[in-house]
DNA sequence: CGCGGCTTTGATGTTCATCAAGTAAAGTGG
DNA sequence: CCACTTTACTTGATGAACATCAAAGCCGCG
């Protein structure tokens, strides 16, 4: 279960970024009524439906952000911290529209709703802060969706692949992070045509495999295929 | 070519919503210096790639927002007033991401955008507004997108039929505002297939089409297939 | 009045989902 | 810690859904 860690402000990354515009008195307050909270790999975060209290944003760890219909899930994006994925509708209304789950062990930090509501209407600079981190993740969240729309399957793989690749993990051999069904709730492919095409990729010398752990062998090649090429 | 019109504050429905949070003596000047612009069915109003000088919001008619990759285009949303479609990435960068053009006669109502800045600087209320109008926005075009996402081919028309006669004309028999090509282009189909659908609905006698007039005779099967029953 | 874009229908082939069946891995209770 | 159960992964075969190609009629516009 999530838990309360210890609180460490100063050292924390965001700081400098989020804070950016607060003055220190405010910053005060903040951390002192500050949570943050851990949550294992695969533990839930948020759940759909749920009332918003605190404004949550990951200090560390990697999330899904996700939604269920009739047991059909879903996956909108994988966020990494300063992409601040519980943002994305805080604003809207009462409750959440999305779901988002820890997809490595992850730590939040959460503050009571008000508090920020009170900031960004004494603060226009922080305001501005907000909106301008709110419009990033949604062109992040509509581009994507876009681009993964304009693909075929192996496409689509290709593009994920070099998404972890190139955005999370800076690194051409990682971990995936999620399951095979995963990756296919998250470009709209089924689960078997997720497996088949790793498995090409694999006899075709594009990548190796080895369960979770993924290599990126011909880059060039996995960049046309998802260029589309 | 847009021409600017005439002005009239007063009688602005999106007055009292918009400018919910702004005082009287700012209001003024917001009012002074706005221009109105007018969009025949067609024109361009936003350009991807554009410098984002105006804070534009549509005042009237009704508009596409699509990005264009490779001489493929994609639309992402349609939007009418309220909608305030211009508004979704403009605090992200200094340029437009996508493009928005008029699909019927519209109205536009532009303010520079330094003074819409300012305003949330110097205005948390108005901030608010503006965060919740954002959120709100997105909201809107992730969840449409995955609902479309979600259905096969005739559940994917099913839907944009049901949301032109529910969310923007009110009334089952209206006038397509964009070609059969664009419905391919928003639901991500061929032009073939769409209009295979719509006959098939005509056949099955769901609709009647004459021209870009349709009409919704079984509203309640067009919904079944829309849910994909 | 002819040209280009939009619409329509048919024929064909590709892409992908579904079904099936088996192996490997991971979690669970005795 | 091991038997047991469940979940994840993998491959193949089949059929359905959809794209592509082709051809023709229609409409609006210069």
């Amino acid at each position: 279960m999530a838990k309360k860690i210890a609180c460490d402000c100063e050292n924390c990354d965001l700081q400098a970024l989020f804070y950016d515009s607060v003055m220190a008195n405010e910053l005060e307050a903040i951390c002192y009524q500050k949570a943050e909270k851990g949550f294992k790999k695969g533990e839930r975060i948020i759940q759909a439906g749920d009332q918003i209290q605190e404004f949550i944003y990951l200090k560390k760890g990697l999330v899904k952000l996700y939604k269920t219909t009739d047991d059909v899930e879903q996956i909108i994006s994988i966020a990494k911290p300063l992409d601040f994925v519980s943002m994305l509708s805080i604003f809207s209304g009462n409750n959440y529209n999305y779901s988002v789950s820890a997809i490595e062990d992850s730590i939040t930090c959460n503050l009571e709703f008000d508090l920020i509501n009170d900031l960004i209407k004494t603060n226009g600079t922080f305001a501005k802060s907000v909106l301008k981190r709110m419009s990033l993740i949604s062109d992040k969240i509509i581009l994507d969706n876009l681009a993964i729309r304009r693909k075929h399957l192996k496409g689509r793989v290709a593009f994920v692949l070099l998404y972890f690749a190139d955005t999370i993990y800076f690194s051409d051999e990682f971990e995936l992070p999620i399951s095979r069904r995963e990756v296919a709730e998250f470009i709209g492919m089924t689960t078997e045509n997720v497996i088949r095409t790793l498995s090409e990729f694999r006899k075709d010398e594009i990548i190796k495999i080895n369960g979770k752990i993924i290599e990126i062998v011909d880059k060039q090649k996995l960049k046309n295929i998802s260029s589309y090429g």
